[in-house]
DNA sequence: CAGGTTAGTACGCATGTGCTTATCGTGTGC
DNA sequence: GCACACGATAAGCACATGCGTACTAACCTG
């Protein structure tokens, strides 16, 4: 049975998950974005998305703390907060050219640093896979991991 | 180059983390435990530490915060310190047989939770290497992510 | 022995974050 | 039309955490 003897996941994993998210702090840095407002960003995918708390539900933020970080990027041009015709109380948020550009810098800036990780400490034949896994992971409903669901 | 579209890794992992952290309370509540005090018991191996600053630098936290999980630990029976004969000055860590074995029960009860979850979420191929990218990575020295080290 | 240093401890401050409440404009159901 | 519901916003509280300071006991150097 317990044949693995191994440290925890999440003792694993956090540890990390800190250390990447301190690493790009810099780089986004460089690209006048703060870790809330680069989350903001990609949470604003390609389409529009209507209303503030839905986005703050979808990144994982309270909705009472990013209305600054929103209203910072609608003041730097990089997002657009227009209110919807059809219910004038919900703003449509949706990304300017500029954001997109910011966006497209800073991530294709932080993507090269981790590949760059990646294939220095990781061999080779592990990479395709943990991307794989943790992709996996990732898209998974947010309760499928904290449940027991048996 | 940039062949592969995919979120950033620490986008990926950061929520996987706080999803797999939370999910691991409500076991360790029932043994008693914070996680802070879990933390303890999994930073103090099986041989002795010397001194709280090394335990506290050791699991990366804050030495004058620990002192309390320390005390609390201490009171419970679950670890001792005991004052370095050589340098009365340090105190040295250890875990009780209780200690030990609350430790291990936490830690069962984690894992299987754990291993459940990776058998229910992630294909059979990709769990080993998962594991292995996972400990490979999390095994290495902490600057090593954080630094660009050319 | 005197002065400087270190480990442990306690305390206070600043920050970040989650959660709650209040207000205002807007929509909707009765 | 009016009472209630809802989205966005602002303000405040509570808690955890990181950081700095001060104090004590012990050690070490000269």
């Amino acid at each position: 049975m317990s044949a693995t003897p191994r440290k925890d996941l999440a003792a694993m994993i956090v540890p990390l998950g800190r250390a990447l998210a301190a690493a790009e702090v810099p780089l986004l840095r460089e690209h006048g974005l703060t870790m809330w407002a680069y989350t903001v960003l990609l949470g604003l995918g390609e389409q529009p998305l209507r209303s503030q708390a839905a986005l703050a539900e979808a990144i994982g933020a309270d909705k009472t703390r990013i209305i600054e970080v929103l209203a910072d990027l609608d003041d730097r041009g990089l997002i657009t907060r227009t209110p919807d015709p059809a219910d004038r109380r919900v703003r449509l948020l949706a990304l300017t050219p500029e954001g997109r550009r910011v966006r497209g810098a800073a991530q294709a800036a932080i993507q090269a640093r981790e590949n760059a990780l990646l294939a220095r400490h990781l061999p080779p034949t592990l990479r395709a896979p943990f991307l794989e896994a943790l992709t996996t992971l990732s898209t998974l409903p947010p309760d499928s991991l904290t449940d027991p669901t048996p």
